[in-house]
DNA sequence: AAATGTTTTAAACACCAGTATCACACAAGC
DNA sequence: GCTTGTGTGATACTGGTGTTTAAAACATTT
């Protein structure tokens, strides 16, 4: 009478967690909420996670990975391809931002839950959010800003970088805002069109190191 | 014996409430820490505030007033000068930029706290906050964003509000992690160097609308 | 078929949050 | 002088949180 099967309770348990969180933030969901949605039961998230904290690194890390390995083994391909001359301006940007803003080569159900909670992280307060930050994303921006750097030689470091952290935070927040482009915009942009928001993203990205 | 005098007790959970605000979160925080810190009771809060969720109101609701207030009336003014004509893009982005920057014209002690505050607001995902965010910012940026609109004329209403859309969060990423420029950058910008921030929002910005 | 290891279940626990209560201090006003 | 009203103070209350427990159910193997 159990309606199912074997290994179905963890997955049930990250899917749900994963779209609650991605739109009431960490703290702003209780267990109960997740395991009730989930159809499983309260200890489920002890027993398969051992901590609430562990079940969010899970997810958000799981997903950070996905990215970031597509992201380095792209860069890293274009780089050997072109021996040493700059990588492209625009190539550089999209292998940034194409693997965060749509599905990626992985197979699993990258969706609009998980671009929001991802968008969400970067100024999610809780400690255990930033470290994951600095450990999963910042080695990658930071390998990124030095092959964009090569398309910027005129600035300051100091320029540079802020200039490069304006557009990662353009990125990060468009991901966070992508759900509620209708509203913002008064009806004219739709909901959920990362299509849309990567080929703007591009444009304008470039031209934020232009000269 | 007790400390003090008449009105200090709002002021002082004010100030509190706003910096841990900024720091933790809105709901990163209780009451007894805010009260505890600022040497006043418990039930201060309720007295003075009716509620936690008037009390967040408040902080938010006076900043956001008093750099719109400053932002409108600049707009309205350049406006009325140039009589017609366009307020130059760089003049407009000034205006919209400054005052979330830098202290702007009130006497209100507008310090780092109160700009990571408002910079985090963006992605907070209670729902007064976001309410919020609708009444009292989505004017101001909408009547911005016409005044912008006039140049860059070339793109579609959808991609235009794609680009200013970019750049309003690059803006608030920006104010959220104004604090922590250093460790981002490997010790090469400084922490909580508005200034820097703002005049290189400023190039990158203008050219977010070049053609 | 019995035994073993694994997963699920319901209930309880300890804790901390926001809020409410009620007594007290102390000022100003008739 | 006494009262009234405003602010303060310590404390209690109610509800929800993450977590733990121990028993039951299940699957798997020998």
């Amino acid at each position: 009478m159990a309606i199912e099967t074997s290994g179905e309770t963890p997955r049930k348990i990250l899917a749900n967690a994963e779209s609650l969180f991605a739109e009431y933030g960490l703290n702003g969901v209780s267990l109960r909420q997740i395991t009730s949605r989930a159809g499983v039961n309260l200890a489920a998230v002890n027993y398969h996670y051992y901590d609430k904290e562990a079940l969010c690194r899970e997810i958000i890390t799981n997903r950070l990975r996905a990215i970031n390995a597509t992201r380095l083994d792209e860069l890293t391909q274009a780089e050997a391809r072109l021996d040493g001359s700059p990588v492209p301006l625009d190539e550089i940007l999209g292998i940034m931002a194409r693997p965060l803003f749509l599905s990626g080569s992985d197979p699993s159900n990258y969706n609009a839950s998980s671009r929001r909670l991802l968008g969400r992280i970067f100024s999610e307060p809780l400690p255990f959010a930033a470290e994951i930050l600095a450990t999963e994303l910042q080695p990658v921006m930071t390998r990124f800003g030095q092959a964009i750097r090569r398309h910027a030689p005129s600035l300051s470091p100091q320029d540079f970088l802020w200039r490069y952290s304006l557009v990662v935070g353009a990125m990060h927040h468009a991901m966070a805002t992508l759900h509620d482009m209708k509203a913002r915009t008064n009806g004219v942009c739709r909901n959920d069109d990362p299509q849309s928001a990567l080929s703007n993203f591009m444009v304008f990205a470039a031209q934020a190191f232009a000269c």
